[in-house]
DNA sequence: TTGCATTCGACTAATTCAATAGAATTACTT
DNA sequence: AAGTAATTCTATTGAATTAGTCGAATGCAA
């Protein structure tokens, strides 16, 4: 049970680009730097995080980039989703014909339970949340 | 983030051997037949349990294992800690000198916060309570 | 002493992870 | 139009982890 890199440096650049005011974009090697990511690895994060909508390439080459909603419509979990798939701590309880014992087994619920747990306290917490604390 | 399956496969066990009568133990073999483990994986996992303190084998040969505490005081998390290490989201946020970055950064609370909460959960459910469900 | 149960450690095949490298593309600048 | 910096894409690598297997050693008991 780890977050990987790519989420937790998603969340990093996320961070960065929703600080940067709205006027200019931020560069990827300008993230890079001040979050300390491999500036070639960090473009595998960025494209995730384009690819899930998250943030915007206005225009071209030194255009930068800028946050796609409001950090407060942006929770932990859409980061999360940019770099993995929907969160399913056990193969069983999402998928019944996975396991023959899935009716009457009394751990299906269980970790079911706690995956939505976690889902759900990651769901919660907003960026918005994340850069107010940083202050 | 998944749920490996020696923790899995433990907390199976564990309940296979909650629920035999404490006349007798439960020997491997019948753990593995009834939920379906290797047995040849399977005596790792019990071996971690015994080193956990969470079973006993009483005598020798034939005599089979037993629980070594009542189901409600073993949680989830005791089972989890008997096959991994103290449960770290990310590394940052449990040592300081791990990342320079630590005094500000709003992620490390963040994770540490989702930590928390989920070892809690793991904590708060005890195997008595998977035992009931059951029935 | 034979046999079954248990225990231990080494090994392996497959997968995943983190990161790198290089090429291709884009579009601003001059 | 040419040069250049930024961006994007694909492929590759090395390390680590996972899940499981195998074989041998040990222990006890009939």
């Amino acid at each position: 049970m780890k977050i990987n890199t790519k989420v937790r440096y998603g969340l990093r650049a996320m961070i960065e680009i929703a600080e940067k005011d709205n006027l200019t974009g931020i560069l990827q090697k300008e993230i890079a730097e001040k979050q300390d990511i491999p500036l070639n690895y960090l473009d595998s994060i960025i494209s995730g995080l384009r690819g899930a909508g998250l943030i915007i390439n206005a225009g071209g080459k030194g255009s930068g980039y800028f946050i796609a909603k409001a950090p407060e419509n942006i929770s932990v979990y859409d980061i999360y989703r940019a770099f993995e798939a929907d969160l399913t701590l056990v193969q069983c309880s999402c998928d019944a014909n996975e396991c023959l014992r899935s009716d009457y087994c009394p751990t299906k619920d269980y970790w079911f339970m706690l995956n939505k747990t976690i889902k759900d306290t990651m769901k919660a917490t907003t960026l918005y949340q994340l850069l107010e604390n940083k202050k």
